[in-house]
Order: C-alpha cells, then structure tokens, then sequence
DNA sequence: TTTTTATTGCAATTTTGTTGCAATAAAGAC
DNA sequence: GTCTTTATTGCAACAAAATTGCAATAAAAA
C-alpha cells in the first residue's frame, strides 16, 4: 500500500475533526491494498475485531469525507478509493476469475458523455461505465 | 404495454416449460409498464395480492431466460425489461425529479469497448453505462 | 373431467443493515 | 507524563430484506 495513502487520509480526518482510530485505519487499509470490495467482503476481511457496526458507520464516513467510492461491478455495491487517491477511472472485470481491470482512457466518455447530453439539455454530473467479460488468460483456458 | 410483449414472455416460458400464471404475468406487466423498478417498487407495485417470494422468485427465472435485466441506477439495483423486448440501451437519470432519459446511440460505445479490451487481450461480453446529472427543466428550476 | 406436478403462499429462518447507549480510547490541556 | 473531554466503539436489541421447506393450489396434459 501506498503510504502517503494513509497519511492522505489521516490529514482528512483531522481537517474534519474526525479521530484516527484503529478501525478507520484498518478498513481504509484493505480498501487501499485490495480491489474493488464490497461489504461483505470488508467484513470477513476484517475478522472479529472490527464491530460490524464500526466498520458501517466508517465506510459511510468515508463517503461523507469523499476518501472511498461506491461502484457497482457484476451487480454488486463495492467500495474502492476515491478519485482522489486513484484518479477516474472505470473497470473491466473478469466474469470468471474475477480479476478487475482499470480504464483510465478518459477521453472518448467524456465527449461521448456531452454529445447525448447535449441533445436532451441534461447537465451531467457523474457516470458510470463497467466492462464484463473475460480475461486473456482464462479465454485461453476455456 | 405493447401487447407483443406479453406474447412473446408466454413464447418464452412454454419454450421453457414454465407455466404462465398470474403472478408471472402481473410482475412482467409491471416491469414492462414502468421505468425501471427496485425489488421494493416492484413489490409495493404489487400489493399483497401476490406473494413477496414469488416475486422474488420469478424475477430470478425472469433473468433466467432472458427476459428482464438488472441495472444499477443511482446506487440501486433495478429490473428493466432485457435488450430482446427493448433493444441495448442506457439511461441519463436526473438525480433531482429521478426522470430517466434513454440512450441509444451505442455505436461510440462499441467502437471504446473494443479498443480498450483490444490492449490486455479482454474478451467483451456486457457492459453497464449510467450517467447521472440534472434533467433540463429541473437545472432550469434551480 | 381427472391427473400430474410446477407454482404459489404461508411460516419460520437467515442474512443484512440500523439504533440506543454505556464503555472505551483519541486528542488537547495541564 | 497525567487529567479531562467527548468522539468513537462495541454490545445488545431491533428492523428490514432475502431465503428455505412444505402443504395447498392451479396450470397443462391426458
């Protein structure tokens, strides 16, 4: 994990007069260190020692303090950083082995995102773009 | 409701060995009446006269065959009529009145999809595209 | 009409998410 | 370092959402 990651939030934290605590720090860690994950997963990752309820009310924080983002892959909510951290970008993911990609080529959404917006006089705000399929090596395997 | 559209979901489930009954028919009238609807629109939509599991159970068949699909609209997940019944498309939703704008123009879509998966050897199979933002007249009103 | 059995709806259960509150521990003051 | 303040945590209880087993029902074929 990128540790400036870690100082990054303990900054927004005491801007927000949040406290730097055990549970905020650990969940942010495996957000960071990990793909896109959703809360069941945060929860099982996180093991007993991180109350359910903590680790609810801290992603809702972390929303709230734009540090985590909500995507929805493969008809799942998961949270992964936020642009902050990791700049805008979408995803493609793997319907078999489950591995993500990242998309950064901007470019061509966003003029796409004006063009059909334009033409209805919509203001747009926010998007999202995901990609499934299959990787390259387990087409190869199949 | 294009009454074709019921014809063709009754096609589908003789071809499929289900029977056609009434709680088949009245969810798939709602979904097809409707913009897209969450599991609890759906299920308020239907009042008490038919039960919560069957609905949930035929909206699992429903996917099954082919029928409805689900999409994530503003961080909920919603049951629209599939690409057989309404052909591919997206939505422009307003984040203020929740109008939903239909996109069709897919064909700069395709042409991105490709080029992107083209670069780590992805195989495309689906793709989920949303854009969020203000609607005409309510950015007029604001 | 009768028979067959897929489907339904009920009841009970599990899973998921929320709320109130006393105990805890982070951060600043001393 | 110790004391004080209070945000945060974790428990317990609760509410909501989704699932399962099974007897009753009704759709389709005989």
């Amino acid at each position: 994990m990128n540790p400036n990651h870690e100082d990054r939030l303990k900054e927004i934290l005491k801007d927000n007069n949040c406290r730097i605590t055990n549970a905020r720090l650990a969940t942010f860690k495996l957000i960071t260190d990990s793909k896109p994950l959703s809360i069941a997963e945060i929860l099982s990752k996180a093991g007993p020692s991180i109350d359910r309820v903590s680790v609810y009310r801290n992603l809702e924080l972390f929303q709230k303090l734009g540090v985590v983002n909500r995507v929805n892959i493969g008809w799942k909510h998961k949270f992964e950083l936020s642009e902050e951290f990791v700049g805008h970008h979408h995803h493609m993911t793997c319907a078999s082995c489950h591995s993500v990609f990242e998309i950064e080529d901007e470019a061509h959404i966003d003029e796409f995102i004006h063009s059909v917006a334009e033409k209805v006089g919509f203001v747009p705000a926010s998007h999202t773009f995901e990609i499934d399929g299959t990787c390259k090596s387990c087409a190869k395997a199949a």
